[in-house]
DNA sequence: CTTTGCTGTTTATGCCGTACACATAGTAGT
DNA sequence: ACTACTATGTGTACGGCATAAACAGCAAAG
């Protein structure tokens, strides 16, 4: 196995979805790679996961590892349903909106675990079980609301671009505060001769007299509140749509004489929609 | 010039702020440089973007050009300021929100124009002259509501990492379609291996059923209206708490007789403000 | 006329992913 | 029991990357 090339997508689904692969006592295994990748790429970046620095952790030569692995981009693929797979989401309840922000907030632990994770760039990667479960729970948070499909499906892509986009900028602070060993405040404080030429930029001035950069907002809860706010607006407009129209065909809904909100307008698309929730 | 070592941000400041250089009729010269870059990275991508290819476009070698940037990461910088002189701000009017909209949507066009510019990691770059005006002029457009100053920085800072975080999905997706000749839409398509292991999760099956995939939302479009929602909310709040409190020392704001609506508690608030604004 | 500094070149080091040919060992088939 | 095949690990090699260090030519300054 494992003679796919690199470039076979097929392959890497393989891979990702074959279950429980019996571990041979010694040598290498798949698992094993994935798991030494993990630690490298924990401790050095995704910039620092070589083949050959995953190798040499394993006690093999570099080229061993292609047997098992078609290459490092598939590997990273790995990886990545790996540590989906660590921490499992926990299912919450509540609202919409305290489950997403739960949700939100479960990635960006996962991210401060594995900074990495943030890192990886590519349109193509093929989710493993583990994604497709977290993914599928990010969405189950928003499947109660009036929120149209393609609404729910871009919340959800928003809110994991937002915990990715700060995740980024977490884990690239902290890198180059490693590795030059200054840390982020006195190396911007050292910028004496940047300062020099700011006075012309009134606003920037402004705010930084009114004392802006001394006591900042936490970029990720901040974040986080304005994005929920911003998709609760939108749920509560399609609500109140909702209440006025049939679920069903969309066509205006008569308010039922007992006074209980009514849901489709006629017995008709009550039973078309109790049909394709059945079949579908 | 051209001496300091690679890692001297202050080399970093002077190459970035000192403007109008003569430019040699003939050899090397930094604008050159640069231009030359932004080309490359415009049709290659920012990993496409090697000093050698850079020096291969000029027909010199590869390392003429350290002769003139100190490395590859400052040649970064100054891209981005070059980039940034392009496209200048064009001063727009309205709300705040249609001014951070407009702001918004501008960067988005230029992260069209130079899609490399998304994919620019790092938490230490020196911003030039052109980039520091772009940021004054997106903190200006919350200048004048009742947000404070760490609140007004935060949302920008939102802002911008939104655009990037949607600019770098677009420009991974066109990539990866050029370089592999294959179209999203029909990679994803052929990834039947994959979909046949997706009936068990229950949301995603059941937005796929319903079409949430067939006619999706404008990314773009759709986070940014929920973002500038999302902020809406919290400077309406602010708005309110402004009306009921001196906007000096933040005290309680008795009516005024006249019914007018007060900003100061007191004569004294109102000159010390007066103040401020002269001085500041 | 020589010294100095600016500019471009050459060479070399140490990373990276991975293609390819080879070695070895265990196993299935006869 | 012998053979052929397969799985697994190794060694070498190629092309690409950033950039350090030494060197060469040339122009202006002394």
């Amino acid at each position: 196995m494992a003679r796919g090339r690199a470039d076979d997508p097929d392959h890497g689904v393989e891979l990702l979805w074959r279950a429980g692969d019996r571990e041979p006592r010694q040598g290498l295994s798949l698992p094993r790679i994935v798991r030494a990748a993990v630690e490298l790429a924990d401790d050095e970046g995704l910039a620092g996961l070589s083949m050959r620095k995953v190798a040499d952790r394993l006690g093999f030569t570099t080229m061993s590892l292609y047997r098992h692995v078609p290459g490092r981009g598939q590997l990273v693929d790995l990886m990545l349903d790996e540590v989906l797979g660590e921490h499992p989401q926990a299912p919450e309840t509540g609202g919409w909106r305290a489950r997403l922000e739960a949700v939100a907030r479960h990635a960006w632990e996962i991210r401060k675990r594995h900074p990495w994770l943030a890192e990886v760039r590519g349109s193509r990667h093929v989710p493993g079980p583990n994604a497709v479960a977290h993914y599928d729970y990010m969405l189950s948070t928003l499947a109660g609301t009036a929120l149209r499909p393609s609404e729910v499906i871009a919340v959800v892509g928003m809110v994991g671009r937002f915990v990715d986009a700060e995740a980024l900028v977490l884990v690239e602070t902290r890198r180059e505060e490693r590795r030059s060993g200054v840390s982020e405040e006195e190396w911007w404080g050292s910028r004496d001769s940047l300062y020099e030429r700011l006075d012309r930029y009134p606003t920037l001035s402004h705010l930084w007299t009114a004392g802006g950069w001394d006591h900042p907002e936490d970029s990720f809860d901040f974040g986080l509140r304005r994005l929920l706010d911003g998709v609760e607006v939108l749920v509560r407009q399609r609500d109140e749509i909702r209440d006025e129209m049939c679920a069903e065909c969309g066509g205006p809904l008569e308010p039922a004489p007992s006074g209980r909100p009514r849901v489709y307008c006629s017995r008709a698309c009550q039973q078309r929609a109790y049909r394709r929730r059945r079949n579908g």
